[in-house]
DNA sequence: CGCGCATTGTGACATTTGTCACCACTGCTT
DNA sequence: AAGCAGTGGTGACAAATGTCACAATGCGCG
């Protein structure tokens, strides 16, 4: 039987968790607690297969919490639960090989969760790929009140030509682009032909450069 | 109840993992396929809740057959079943908005991905997000006294490399870079053609993007 | 001085990129 | 039903880019 250990600062929260995973079966509850001190004292000396841990709580943060767990534990299954994706949070949790990122809004969504973790497998809320940046690294904001926003010249492309412009930004050649979004190299031809003509850009350079400036 | 599809041009990994999913209760089997072509024909006949389709296949292999069956049905639910953590793969099967990609070692490990893929999930095999070029977005913040540097990459060029590389990042063509450096363009192409070389980067428009990443 | 290096240049050539005309399909609106 | 925007595709062609071989100049250095 699989054994688990909830952290989340709503009771709530934990006994609807435990419930679920003790109805359906999938798990036991070794112990839970509400605070990230407690959790980390607790794992040490009931380490359980896999812990779920609420970021938002009062003293270390869930994440901090994880972090040393995994000092300690290398191996530690841990879980992530949150009520939003945020970018930086879901990028701390990966560099620090949590087993997964949840998305708190359906409780019954932990059972696969918890079993897919013990089937070696790492869990993401479904929003959470996208926030990821995978793409370019986001050029630091630089001018303080001023937000990017979005450069008008952009505005009267489709999605699927940002998207393309996005690559092209990345520094990809039209195989490259190609090959990535699946399409034929004179369709991305095509699309970057209109998006020049759109946009008023002589080359994918400059495409480029203009791109990465507003983004 | 959930139903599933699997593609795999091994009939023996078709049956086994149909047979633990409906022996487990976890889903019925819709259909099952060997190459790609089928599968994305039968998909539009009758589409499963889940498709599991291998990436090595004869024809279009699973990666192409998911980008086809994603283009008619952008909410697809798709997980790529693979034996390898290839990060080409992965990377393009997170472009292509699959639900997830598994490393094909233990039949069991589809029960709950399938499961955690209805509840809305995304599911990697453990060792993938290793093989994510999540490149560390230059988050600022750093060091406070010290500034970005210089990527060693560009530090074995002359000045005039640099003058030429940074022109480059401007967006401009040799033509104008010609004019704006009294050179002529023949000269501007072949100075490219060495900071390419000695920074083993492939074009100019990587150049760019690169050199504006730290300057 | 001779050597290496950076710089500028030419010409030829292969590859990549951009443009254009035209086709097919889908989903939406009129 | 017809029109339209968005998407994906082909083929041909022109222009830009990148590579290579080779040559000439100037500059600093042992």
């Amino acid at each position: 039987m699989i054994s688990v250990a909830i952290v989340d600062d709503d009771p709530i929260v934990c006994s609807s968790i435990g419930t679920i995973l003790t109805a359906t079966g999938t798990a036991q509850v070794l112990w839970s607690a509400h605070d990230g001190e407690t959790a980390v004292a607790n794992y040490r000396r009931h380490a359980p297969d896999v812990l779920l841990i609420d970021v938002q709580m009062p003293g270390i943060d869930g994440l901090e919490a994880a972090a040393r767990i995994l000092r300690g534990d290398p191996d530690a299954r841990i879980l992530i639960l949150t009520t939003f994706a945020d970018p930086d949070y879901i990028r701390r949790a990966i560099d620090l090989h949590t087993k997964g990122y949840l998305i708190k809004q359906d409780v019954a969504s932990v059972v696969p969760a918890v079993q897919a973790v013990m089937a070696g497998q790492v869990v993401l809320g479904a929003e959470v790929l996208g926030q990821l940046p995978l793409h370019v690294a986001p050029r630091e904001g630089g001018a303080p009140g001023e937000s990017v926003g979005e450069d008008p010249r952009f505005a009267v492309l489709t999605d699927r030509e940002r998207g393309i412009a996005a690559l092209v930004a990345e520094g990809l050649d039209n195989r490259e682009i190609a090959g990535r979004l699946y399409l034929s190299e004179g369709t991305v031809r095509n699309r970057i032909s209109d998006i020049l003509a759109k946009t008023n850009i002589s080359n994918r350079t400059k495409l480029a450069v203009e791109w990465l400036a507003c983004h």
